[in-house]
DNA sequence: GCCGATGCTTGAATTCGTCAAGAGTGGTAT
DNA sequence: ATACCACTCTTGACGAATTCAAGCATCGGC
């Protein structure tokens, strides 16, 4: 419902959730892109995060150090590593949704009629790939 | 008016333009806060930009080596470097800037109604620093 | 079984951002 | 005036994020 959040914020939300969760942008942003128990090939995963394959890896990488997720691979295609979170990093999905789903100061300045009429227009936009459902 | 723009991106607009003119997008921030004639203080630029006064520095050295913008001094006080766009430097910005105003496909997508509608719901929202006028 | 295409990784380079330290200047109190 | 503190900018080191070129393993078709 307000996936327009992502970039709404006041100075960046996701900066912010980053910084008190003690993770970096780039991990909240892929981490986003995972669902529990379904491992996303890291091409996928690139595709996804609209960036390079090799950016992908160095970002898996850097979960994998703090065990938010772990590489496997498909039998049908031995090219292919997966990447799946690991229950830490299930968990941790789990509270930046949480923490990402507050409405931000501006919204919360708005009464309800307001919030219905914004909500309208903005549900009239494109979709565009949302980050996360929702 | 639509300063919303900034982040509602499909895929980060400024990204792209800064991609059209061949800058980064921290040379876009930047010309976006300076207007032609105007020095300003290295200082007042960081603080714009939300950024360390180092950053800055390292910034101004790029605009610099692209002679997009020239330092300069003040009589009144010798501490302080300032930061005046050349003629390029306001050549491009105004590019950036009318560049940046041609709105999204996803506003083009909207009829006029539907339009006038997301125009006043946003105009609810409590204002909080527009990166330039309009 | 060869060969081009595909998926991932590695390495180098660039941008952006922070922090710590330093040089130069300004202002103030003694 | 001297000493001291505050302020402005710069430099250097480092990490995060990103891109490109190159390489390795594997797949698919011929």
């Amino acid at each position: 419902m307000f996936t327009f959040f992502w970039s709404s914020g006041s100075r960046n939300a996701m900066v912010l959730v980053s910084q008190e969760l003690g993770v970096t942008p780039g991990h909240v942003k892929a981490l986003l892109e995972l669902e529990p128990d379904q491992p996303r090939p890291t091409g996928a995963l690139a595709e996804s995060l609209h960036c390079d394959a090799s950016n992908a890896t160095w970002l898996v990488d850097r979960l994998e150090e703090r065990d938010l997720v772990e590489r496997g691979t498909v039998p049908t295609d031995r090219r292919v590593k997966t990447v799946v979170l690991t229950p830490l990093g299930a968990k941790t999905r789990a509270a930046v949704i949480e923490r990402l789903h507050e409405p931000p100061d501006e919204l919360l300045a708005l009464d309800r009629e307001d919030l219905e009429e914004l909500r309208a227009a903005l549900a009239k936009l494109p979709k565009s790939e949302p980050p996360f459902g929702a």
